[in-house]
RNA sequence: GGGCUUGUAACUCAGUGGUAGAGUAUCUGCCUUUUAAGCAGAGAGUCGAUGGUUCGAAUCCAUCCAGGCUCACCA
């Protein structure tokens, strides 16, 4: 019989020897007068007032001799030691506690005291199982040294923590944290756009014609009326849609699904904020971006500075807003202003970046500024005025039918949002679809299609419009010091085990 | 998809051609203030999978599976 089994049996044995003491290993009620947390807080006031308390949780390490034992406790709020002496709990009980196993929910009433060697402690009076485990759980061991905490045989293999995250969660408590944070800072999103009289709406995830991004989609299908659907790669359409319905200020926070590769940056579905402002420009979705990322930094973490190494990103307003061209020009001293394919081309080519025929001057534009500007945005950067090649959604700059009014945000090299004064140009927003369409029928799986029912409500009037797409997970990344966005999204999609 | 790299007991890992190892966990014994408890003993493995080379493979080769890093792709 192999290892595990012989455990596991062991574990049932133990079950079995609970129900022939007439005691259910997984009882309906239970007892808990105090969170361990409110022990350990005021560890001299329950020691001295010899309060009877009674804690639950789930059993840690046991060190059990002869006629006494020790074992920790743990609950959501904290850790710790029960002492448990024959003398106290009686024989019956000493019974139980002897048939408990590590990774069991148990209940503990007795009083706290300190032991010889100084530990604060509870002194079980009564012993209580409340749910027997049948697996044992890895087994992670600390000690501390000079004060800090050294683990031994820590539950780090990453394939297993993704794929067992309830054992992440309980093994390595520091992976708790980066959820809680991340539940704080949609917290704190949510309030500082309600505070600016945003309303939260929700939008269909199935979606019988996808867009509002290039990316590729997943297709399901619905039984009843035998359609194809997809899933949402964006929020963008229905958004504008509210908009046109008179809404004027909207936001989301929902997941988007895209069919690619996946990688330390990409899960196929991932987090977006998408928010839309009417009466407002691509200015002011800059302004709400600055002020709403400083307010997640002074909330939740009382700081508008972030640490990256011998890096220090300064959240100070104002951010750097300078056009896509401009930072070309900065890094490499050419100057694509004037759109001109054959000089961009031949750039391309002495840099040795890759050319399709099929680009325009837009999308070169585009690939010579992440290979050469991106890596460099270290403080955040608002990256403007983006070539409307590569823009079927956002207004045409003023002054100049090239470029788009669009930015997008860079901090420490990386891609966090999106956003644009957004096209209300029925008749443009018609033909730019249709080229995109157009891309598609020569083969680019990732244009945009032509969505008649979004086009109808754009011909039915669209006011001037603000709209800003920020990647959640990759914020939490940041925020986090997280390199790996499955770090930061609690099931996030793996292979199939063999 | 390319390059590099990892996969050995439930967990963390040694083991580079000659009988599968350690610590933890589990079990047995001793132990009434331990804390990575201790001491003594025991059980526990398809060495990721499949082929191949070899008298002999965890080890060498090939293919595949699942990870990680990195490059490419990708709003």
């Amino acid at each position: 019989m192999d290892n595990i089994k012989q455990v596991i049996g062991v574990k049932k044995q133990k079950l079995k020897k609970l129900q022939d003491l007439k005691i259910n290993p997984y009882p309906n009620r239970c007892k808990r007068t105090h969170k361990i947390i409110q022990l350990l807080s005021k560890k001299e006031e329950y020691i001295k007032n010899e309060e009877v308390v009674t804690i639950t949780g789930r059993l840690g390490a046991m060190r059990r001799m002869g006629k006494v034992g020790f074992g920790n406790i743990s609950d959501e709020s904290g850790r710790i030691q029960i002492f448990v002496k024959k003398d106290q709990v009686g024989e019956e009980n000493y019974k139980i506690f002897k048939l408990f196993d590590l990774g069991d929910f148990v209940q503990i009433e007795g009083n706290c005291f300190n032991t010889n060697r100084g530990e604060f402690s509870l002194r079980a009076h009564r012993v209580k199982i409340l749910s027997k485990s049948l697996l044992p759980l890895p087994t992670v061991k600390e000690k501390v040294v000079d004060g800090k905490k050294k683990r031994f045989d820590e539950f780090s293999d990453i394939e297993l923590r993704y794929r067992k995250r309830y054992l992440d969660l309980l093994l390595n408590p520091e992976v708790k944290e980066i959820f809680q944070i991340r539940a704080k800072i949609l917290q704190k999103i949510r309030e500082f756009l309600n505070s600016k009289d945003f309303m939260e709406v929700e939008t269909p995830i199935l979606q019988p014609l996808y867009g509002g991004a290039n990316a590729r989609p997943f297709v399901t299908h619905h039984n009843t009326l035998d359609i194809d659907l997809y899933m949402r790669i964006a929020l963008e359409l229905y958004h504008k849609r509210l908009i046109v319905g008179g809404i004027e200020r909207i936001f989301e926070i929902g997941k988007n699904f895209r069919n690619e590769g996946m990688d330390r940056s990409h899960n196929p579905e991932f987090t977006m904020l998408e928010l839309y402002q009417a009466y407002a420009d691509y200015n002011d979705m800059m302004d709400i971006t600055e002020e709403m990322i400083l307010y997640i930094a002074k909330e939740v973490f009382k700081t508008d500075k972030l640490p990256f190494g011998d890096k220090i990103i300064s959240l100070k307003k104002p951010w750097r807003r300078a056009s896509m061209i401009e930072l070309i020009k900065e890094e490499t001293g050419f100057d694509a202003s004037n759109f001109d394919l054959e000089k961009i081309k031949s750039f391309c080519e002495k840099h040795e970046l890759e050319v399709d025929e099929k680009s325009g001057p837009g999308k070169l534009i585009e690939e010579i500024f992440e290979a050469f500007v991106e890596d460099e945005l270290i403080q955040p950067t608002f990256v403007t005025d983006f070539p409307k090649e590569i823009s079927p959604l956002a207004k045409e700059k003023p002054g100049n039918s090239d470029l788009t009014e669009r930015f997008e945000l860079f901090i420490n090299g990386n891609e966090y949002g999106n956003a644009f004064t957004e096209l209300n140009d029925p008749v443009d927003q018609r033909e730019r679809l249709e080229a995109q369409s157009k891309l598609r029928e020569m083969g680019d799986v990732e244009a945009n299609v032509v969505d008649e029912d979004f086009l109808e409500a754009m011909e039915y009037g669209m006011p001037p419009t603000g709209g800003l797409g920020l990647g959640i997970d990759r914020l939490i990344m940041l925020f986090t010091k997280k390199s790996s966005i499955k770090e930061v999204i609690l099931f996030p999609q793996m292979k199939p085990e063999e």
